[in-house]
DNA sequence: GCGATAACAAATATTGAAATCTGTCATTGC
DNA sequence: GCAATGACAGATTTCAATATTTGTTATCGC
């Protein structure tokens, strides 16, 4: 087979990978229907990511950046940090919901990831818990926020709204009234923060 | 085959339903299983339940009903109310862990109806949303929760801790920090509901 | 020498035939 | 009369043979 025009790169390994599995799901994509993608030995795949899971967190990961480049702008903008909760927890849900919908095979494997404790997910909870500590403590600087514990605070309402990003519950947020939920557990939660 | 000594009625063949729940789960467990446990043919069990899922659904029922007295009688209890929805809270977690843990076959078989919307999982959780609400309308009556609408705000408690009883989220419960989380939504709900 | 490969073993998935299960109903026996 | 039965059709599951996939490595071509 002659060699392909442009150099095998980790990155367009990703961005096959991403095809394939958008086109199969994470259930039936297999690393031969990628090095096939290619045009490629498998092989080679192998050559740049030591197991087919090492690829499938690679690609999440790639998956996952820009939602959590979006939510850092907001937690580090300026302004009341009551606004910028919600709008980060408003946004976080928005995201996850639209992604949902959109990618349901990317999220699919996103989920799967998410039920077999991968370190990469775990990673990217662990970066969004510190983006809200970040507001929490904003505001508990400039008293808009009553709390004692900033982190403690954090994990809280990260868990007080799994309910709205946590991929087992997808299948819910479709229903119309889960956005009327959202709002419902947003104002509790604000309200229990403010002195 | 002799008839056995007991009458064949609808409680014995759900006694059995959940031995054989329990032996093979809820995944292999068949209604021929059951028959057999009993010495009947399993024609005759379609006799008293219609369907598998309606036999499957009935002793869910039974089985969450326990559950749902225990947490009625603190509902219902006197005393402050923001002592009896943390208590309320506490034992329905503490209640679903156990339960997970010591029962996993029929705990399995809830999930697995919660799962695939069952209406007496509706049901069910709109009792329990029904309980939350009796504790909050209390509160507000006598001055120490502030909420202006009880229905919305034992809503809102609910998603607030779905991941604290929704089966879902089971495979977390045992995770050494689950109950320092707990604690510490608990806490943030609360002071939200404060005046 | 170096990236790519093809051949390979072990684990996993697929397939199709056989067995079992679900749900119905005409018949049985008390 | 009526609860229980067993035979039945269609759907589902099991099982074992076969094929594919994963991950390794000795070899190739440049």
């Amino acid at each position: 087979m002659p060699p392909s025009e442009t150099p095998l790169t980790p990155e367009r390994i990703l961005e096959a990978t991403e095809d394939v599995l958008r086109r199969y799901g994470p259930a039936k994509a297999t690393v031969v229907d990628v090095a096939r993608a290619l045009g490629v030995s498998h092989g080679t795949v192998y050559r740049h990511f030591r197991t087919k899971a090492a690829l499938r967190e690679a690609v999440a990961v790639r998956w996952l950046a820009p939602e959590q480049g979006d939510l850092c702008v907001i937690a580090e903008d300026s302004g009341a940090a009551e606004e910028r909760l919600r709008r980060w927890l408003g946004s976080l849900f928005e995201a996850k919901r639209r992604r949902a919908g959109e990618d349901p095979e990317l999220f699919a494997t996103f989920l799967a990831l998410a039920r077999e404790n991968s370190d990469a997910v775990a990673r990217h909870i662990a970066v969004l818990i510190g983006q809200l500590e970040v507001i929490v403590a904003a505001g508990i600087a400039d008293g808009e926020f009553a709390a004692d514990d900033a982190a403690a605070t954090a994990r809280a309402l990260w868990h007080a709204t799994a309910r709205f990003h946590d991929p087992a519950h997808a299948h819910e947020w479709h229903a119309p009234e889960t956005a009327a939920d959202f709002d419902e557990v947003c104002a509790l939660l604000l309200r229990g923060l403010r002195p």
